[in-house]
DNA sequence: GGATATCGCTTGCAATTTGCAAGTCACGAC
DNA sequence: GTCGTGACTTGCAAATTGCAAGCGATATCC
């Protein structure tokens, strides 16, 4: 199977050609990317680990943004087995790609204001070591299935 | 001087402490970063330059964004000596420390959508001497004030 | 096994933001 | 002094956000 053929989006309507563009119709929003990192830092897997998540989403965007991000293919969403009421929603491939991208907003950030979570910071500042270790998690959360 | 004393945004009121929060509330948005990549990469200055744009971006919302941009830190804007209907608008180094989220972003899609500009995305696969070379041509044209 | 709680949403609605089009106003060129 | 240009501002309809309340399916308790 080809790669090409896995693509979810099929490039869609975009404004433009330019990759930052389609990155930023994808991810571009004060929320897709703190659910991405709910995910990939704090091992939010639930509905109800975004809704409490320090920043206050709210539910009906929350619902709309974990759609979205279904659609795109940054996530997958599927019923627990064990708790029928629940979906647990992962982080796909191209969703755990992003790390890079959060990496660098934290550092430049972190750089040019006055932040919290300064742990987090200076263990991203060895950023091959923290992407490896990210990584490897996801991979192992993919193993308990 | 205290680095903390430049700061041109005290940390405003946040929605959470988080690093990547306040990058989103800076830059989260479906315009800010293009209009960032119009100067980095396509050495746009003018209010014209933006408004060109492969996006095209509506004329409010420009001026809306690099009123903020500017109120962040991230571009500065000065009357155009030769020419006093203009104002130039260039990047700070808050601004320019920008590139490695652009970077990421770009290399990003470019690997999980198809996209134009592939000869960009090429360049950019090299981050380090991209980077390097990103910086220098910002430090030119600091050069020529 | 019927009442109660929990989970993941949806709905309503006001307020803000976006996007497009049409000005406006200072300056420069001729 | 008239005309064009550059950088915006204004008006307005449409879309998006944010908050609160509700709802249906599933689990838990007694």
């Amino acid at each position: 199977m080809l790669a090409c053929a896995m693509r979810r989006t099929p490039p869609a309507t975009r404004r433009s050609g330019c990759p930052l563009n389609a990155a930023l119709e994808m991810v571009g929003d004060r929320w897709s990317l703190l659910v991405v990192r709910d995910m990939m830092l704090r091992g939010a897997s639930h509905y109800a680990d975004f809704l409490n998540g320090h920043e206050r989403i709210a539910t009906n965007i929350l619902a709309d943004r974990l759609r979205k991000l279904a659609q795109i293919g940054i996530i997958s969403a599927a019923r627990d087995t064990q708790d029928r009421r629940k979906r647990i929603y992962r982080l796909t491939k191209k969703g755990i790609a992003l790390a890079p991208v959060l990496v660098e907003m934290v550092l430049w950030a972190a750089s040019h204001e006055a932040t919290g979570n300064q742990p987090l910071v200076r263990s991203m500042r060895d950023k091959k070591s923290f992407l490896t270790a990210i990584r490897a998690r996801w991979q192992d959360t993919l193993q308990a299935l």
